[in-house]
DNA sequence: TAATATCCCATGATATCCCATAATGTCCCA
DNA sequence: TGGGACATTATGGGATATCATGGGATATTA
């Protein structure tokens, strides 16, 4: 499975394009599609970014749902349709909607976060601000992480 | 398996043909059948949309309703006589029947959405408040997504 | 034969491909 | 262990292909 580690900050020219880290590319390496998959996060002014395989799996999460019902259709719409595919080009650049660089504030820096299965993309300086306060809640919640047996997690 | 993802906002001509979204129409190069099957929603004011196979796999969930059964008279009257095959040109475009148009109210922009295994076609405002609600449906329920078996998460 | 749909070609905008380059990392051997 | 050769990476820009769109000409259908 993929485990994206680190940052990396990244130039966007004026053609749009950015490079996904090479770290990050090798992670996906295995995957039928040659890009990554975008979305805005529902969180933060952010995007979120993954493989498509880690969307095919959640199609089967939706799966569950039944047809025509209206939670199906909201996660739906929440998902599938604000997720964007990117493909990377040969030298690994890709090219992000105008919508997500607004969502995310991004101009001609993005900084590219590793979340292990997922990573983010974000505009550096807000990252900053946030990174500050995740590693303080970090510090003050450590315990919570370390009593976790192995194997029944699941949970995140 | 097709894959729909995001969304683009074609113009319908006035010849009333609409472009299938390249991305999309790669999802069924597979299928015989070169072009997509439309039907109103009987939840919204909009179109599903999906290809050939698709229905195929929803005739064997209405198979499971024993035959002479109003039930499955019912579905199948929703589902299959609303159904209707718009085969695209050469260069991708599809005509959507008059009373189709109707029922999404759409005059000359048609929103297609990617929601999975299926897409949608909106009128652009209307869908925007679909949007909205789906949006904050994850927000609050983000739990029932990232829970899913597999422990691939990938969700956050 | 009228109305409609299909085919075909043209066009501008945009994305993709391809090549070049500088900076950084990595490797290998003395 | 040092240092030079080589590979990889991020980045830039020009040429090319693709896409959405428009419209005329031809074929279908009622």
């Amino acid at each position: 499975m993929a485990l994206f580690l680190s940052k990396y900050l990244n130039r966007v020219d004026k053609k749009g394009r950015v490079s996904v880290p090479a770290a990050f590319r090798v992670e996906l390496a295995e995957e039928r599609f040659a890009g990554i998959i975008v979305r805005p996060s529902f969180v933060s002014p952010a995007l979120d970014a993954c493989g498509r395989q880690a969307l095919q799996e959640l199609q089967r999460g939706v799966d569950r749902f039944n047809p025509f019902t209206e939670e199906r259709a909201g996660f739906a719409n929440a998902i599938f349709a604000s997720s964007h595919p990117a493909p990377w080009d040969g030298e690994g650049r890709v090219i992000l909607p105008d919508r997500f660089l607004e969502h995310a504030g991004i101009g001609d820096r993005a900084l590219f976060v590793g979340l292990g299965d997922t990573f983010q993309i974000w505009e550096p300086d807000r990252y900053a601000d946030v990174e500050r306060e995740a590693l303080a809640l970090a510090r003050r919640q450590r315990a919570a992480l370390a009593v976790q047996p192995a194997g029944t997690g699941g949970e995140r």
